[in-house]
DNA sequence: TCTGGGGTCCTTCATCGA
DNA sequence: TCTGTCGATGAAGGACCC
């Protein structure tokens, strides 16, 4: 689910060199869009585009027959409606796609215990060790794209190279439905023609940035000192940019990527100022974020909160507790001093948001109570709230505050 | 044109203790 | 005792990713 504008795709070159290529990166092409035509066959080669229909949604996904009119993903729904007015538009349904999601995992890991998923519809594989059981890594590659077609009905296009970051390229330029082996003595001559923004890191900001020192392709990149980088976009950036457009990227790929951060966040259908009802939407947020933080075993130390206003325009408030905790009532209590403490009540917000950072397990974390401070219950009482949820479904139980009243008239 | 939601990482600045 | 410096840490914001 590339973002960025995709290069023109090579033609399938299994006959390629891949030797020193242990690295796949396997991408569903156009995902979301894709698990929906595998219910809805008869708009197989129309534009579909998969996003919420409402005002403020953005698109998540859409065919090649609707990329073709400009529609991409993060583009407002309003805008990719203009573009291209014939297309279905199709609500997003993520319990299915997290299902196939799964099922395509699952795939990965008959292939290899190296998998790395960095997203629901993309992973990097590292098969080096199957070599002798499986064959050469473009075979198993093409093995996996025959696998997710059959199983799933979708298709997948996949990069095979010496790094991670050469093989995700890779499958950005082969797609729909392709397979590019990098050979190590062409990744080169492979990156240097490409635009700077191909590069992972580089977005929007850091291509204007580029382009202000002449930069546009990544052989430009290559050939600029790091100083010179430094200048324009921080120490980090410009080593990081540098390795990169020479083809050097060492990062491993790690199977088991610890969560640092978790949180949630909402953007209201229309801008709102009464703090009461702010207040309501930082406790279900609070909510959320506890009940996945105990459904992960987690426990945070860091509460921030994101209020973004009318203009768009985002600031963020946080503080570390004395202790970690997965306690909605108490994400609860400081999201909401926060809130105060940023001067925003009464001022028109269109998100609010609130996250925990600095998490550990919980398990083997022992509670220490402050002087003179009670075991509050709290925790026992969201964990049994925990188990009401697994039982009988998501409203079963709610705090007091968020309890519609029949026929309240207040948006939710 | 009017911008979702869930994340990670980096930079800058302030503060604090040694 | 005062001042400067340095490193660690926390907070805030921004850019970027899918």
């Amino acid at each position: 689910m590339s973002r960025k504008q995709q290069t023109p795709r090579s033609g399938p070159n299994l006959g390629a060199d891949d030797t020193g290529c242990p690295i796949l990166h396997v991408d569903m092409d156009a995902f979301y869009a894709s698990v929906e035509l595998r219910e809805r066959p008869e708009l197989k080669g129309t534009p579909v585009i998969i996003g919420a229909p409402g005002a403020r949604g953005v698109v998540l996904s859409a065919t090649y027959e609707a990329r073709r009119f400009g529609v991409h993903s993060a583009m407002p729904m309003t805008r990719a409606r203009r573009l291209c007015p014939q297309a279905v538009i199709i609500p997003p349904s993520r319990g299915k796609y997290s299902e196939v999601s799964r099922g395509v995992m699952e795939i990965f890991h008959t292939f290899t215990p190296e998998v790395e998923p960095i997203a629901s519809d993309e992973a990097f594989l590292d098969v080096g060790g199957a070599r002798k059981r499986l064959g050469p890594p473009a075979a198993i590659a093409e093995m996996i794209r025959e696998r997710v077609v059959r199983e799933h009905g979708i298709t997948c296009s996949v990069g095979v190279a010496g790094s991670k970051f050469v093989a995700k390229l890779a499958s950005q330029h082969c797609k729909p439905d392709g397979l590019l082996v990098v050979p190590v003595d062409k990744v080169v001559d492979f990156l240097h023609p490409l635009p700077v923004a191909a590069l992972w890191g580089v977005g929007e900001r850091t291509e204007q940035s580029l382009r202000r020192l002449g930069i546009k392709t990544v052989g430009d990149l290559a050939a600029v000192p790091v100083a010179t980088l430094e200048r324009g976009l921080g120490q980090a950036a410009a080593a990081h940019l540098s390795a990169l457009a020479w083809g050097r990227d060492e990062r491993p790929v790690t199977p088991h990527v610890p969560d640092k951060s978790i949180g949630a966040e909402e953007t209201f259908a229309t801008d709102i100022a009464d703090p009461v009802k702010i207040r309501k939407e930082l406790l279900r947020l609070s909510e959320r974020v506890a009940a996945r933080l105990r459904q992960g075993g987690h426990l945070g130390r860091t509460v921030s909160v994101k209020l973004r206003r009318a203009d768009f325009s985002t600031i963020s408030r946080s503080r570390s507790l004395h202790e970690s905790t997965d306690v909605a009532q108490v994400l609860y209590a400081t999201a909401c001093e926060l809130y105060t403490a940023a001067g925003l009540e009464n001022v028109r917000l269109r998100l609010v948001g609130v996250r925990v950072e600095n998490l550990r397990p919980a398990e083997g974390a022992t509670r220490q109570l402050g002087l003179g401070e009670r075991e509050s219950g709290w925790r026992e009482a969201e964990q049994a709230m925990d188990r009401a949820v697994r039982r009988f479904g998501h409203d079963a139980v709610l705090p007091a505050s968020l309890v519609r009243p029949p026929f309240d008239g207040i948006d939710p």
